[in-house]
RNA sequence: GGUGGGGUUCCCGAGUGGUCAAAGGGAACAGACUGUAAAUCUGUCGGCGUAGCCUUCGGAGGUUCGAAUCCUCCCCCCACCA
């Protein structure tokens, strides 16, 4: 093999796109493979495909997924090809990456459900109209036994089981089922089926795209080469973002949502949002940096700017000034919120209510503020209820609808009460 | 297939006949404090217009005045042996 020499105008580009695909990037394996084979797409001006596979075991894509799909949109602005892989097979078997325990499984209506919001807040993010989408179902409907036979021969027992996820569950005593043991080949035979040279994924799925170069090869195609993203910890602070440990932040919300959660997470997780979530300069990183280790200056402005930035993202311009307004509102100077859910005496009366001895246990039910009346009566006994600025401690409290009423419950459940 | 150990409220886990809506911890929620968050302290943490009732301890039956606790059958998990 003779080595090829590269003209100035290839290695301008390959040097700059290599720039921009590398920032925020954990690993990239192998790199010389890598940097081969994004050579060879600048010159045969054929683009890379760039793959990432998502299971719609959720309705909604969080701030956590954004890493992936914001990586992607650069590949797309580069000029390459997304391939997006939408799991509704594998979906149904749960990765059991960083998992403890089984997922638990999702009916099929559930999950074409789940793809369909699914995509539509992709877009949010990449453009359409340079995106290929497949589901896996496309190919693995259609393999018989023979195949899967086939495709499980490829690996082995010992190497599915020398996985954190796997052995740390078979030392403790948790259950694994047979079928997670195949997740990892499913995942890697999507590539197999989609030709993918890149694949995207967070750290902890570098197994699973380490065994798409395993599978490819055996398949006889040229393996792909593998990037991993960090992960992004929660809004609680302690664990992975993720929408079953309810900790997540949806680009789907309502920005006053976006603002909010932002704003609860711990105050050293701000850096790692910026530097994951958003798409803020590395110089204005480095001053977030410095303003976040001086101890003099309050990090909650800086917070706020996360939170104002991150809602401009997935909302129309201005959407997050707006947002940081209202919070201020509502939080810092407790006032009233500028828009809340309003109730009428017609709905009331539709409530089964009297609007002329309002009882406010059931009120609170019926309007959705409180889960059960129980958990109204202890709120209210808790101090946590106020009627017009007025705390309310009787639980048997009733009053006539006489005048506009603000019902508060918590900190954040507002309720306008209108008369007739 | 055999032997042994298990399945308890959102999670972990105590509970072996009444005093059990079920200890303790975590999570969550509310209150105080505050600079958003955290920390700390306090309270709540099945349902019902608060009154005793109703539903809950893998499932179905049964024993008993009374069952998470005892019996029978079934389902599921784990370990070891084969």
């Amino acid at each position: 093999m003779t080595e090829k020499t590269v003209s100035p105008d290839t290695q301008k580009e390959l040097d700059r796109q290599l720039r921009i695909l590398s920032r925020g990037v954990v690993e990239l394996l192998p790199r010389e493979e890598f940097i081969t084979k994004l050579q060879r797409a600048i010159e045969e001006r054929r683009p890379l495909r760039v793959k990432q596979g998502f299971d719609p075991t959720a309705p909604d894509i969080h701030l956590g997924h954004t890493i992936g799909v914001r990586k992607l949109r650069q590949f797309q602005e580069l000029g390459h090809k997304i391939v997006l892989i939408v799991g509704d097979y594998t979906a149904m078997v749960g990765d059991p990456s960083g998992q403890s325990a089984t997922r638990p499984k999702l009916s099929y209506d559930e999950i074409m459900k789940n793809a369909e919001t699914y995509q539509k807040q992709f877009f949010k993010i990449l453009d359409k109209s340079k995106t290929e989408i497949h589901f896996n179902g496309e190919w693995f409907r259609k393999m018989d036994f023979v195949e899967i036979m086939n495709l499980a021969t490829r690996f082995t027992v010992a190497r599915l089981l020398e996985r954190d996820d796997f052995s740390i569950r078979l030392k403790s005593g948790v259950p694994i089922s047979l079928h997670e043991l195949f997740y990892p080949l499913m995942q890697a035979y999507d590539s197999v089926a989609i030709k993918a040279d890149v694949e995207l994924g967070a750290t902890e799925q570098t197994f699973n795209l380490l065994a798409g170069r395993t599978i490819q090869e055996a398949y006889g195609l040229e393996p792909q080469c593998i990037l991993t993203l960090p992960i992004l910890i929660g809004v609680d602070g302690k664990q992975r973002m993720s929408k079953s440990l309810g900790n997540y932040i949806g680009i789907d919300e309502p920005p006053g949502e976006i603002f909010g959660k932002v704003m609860s997470i711990p105050d050293d997780l701000i850096y790692d949002y910026f530097e994951l979530a958003t798409d803020v300069s590395l110089e204005r990183l480095q001053q977030i940096k410095q303003v976040l280790s001086d101890s003099n200056i309050n990090p909650m402005d800086t917070k706020r700017e996360l939170a104002e930035t991150l809602v401009d993202m997935y909302h129309p311009a201005g959407s997050g000034r707006l947002a940081r307004e209202e919070f201020d509102r509502v939080f810092s100077r407790k006032l009233l919120p500028n828009e809340m859910p309003k109730v009428g005496p017609n709905e009331l009366v539709a409530f089964g209510l009297d609007p002329k001895a309002v009882y406010l246990v059931h009120l609170m039910t019926k309007a959705g503020l409180t889960r059960s009346n129980s958990e109204a009566r202890k709120l209210i006994e808790a101090g946590g209820v106020s009627l017009d600025d007025e705390k309310i401690t009787d639980s048997n409290y009733e009053f006539e609808l006489a005048k506009e009423t603000v019902l508060k419950v918590g900190k954040r459940r507002f309720l306008k009460l209108m008369p007739a």
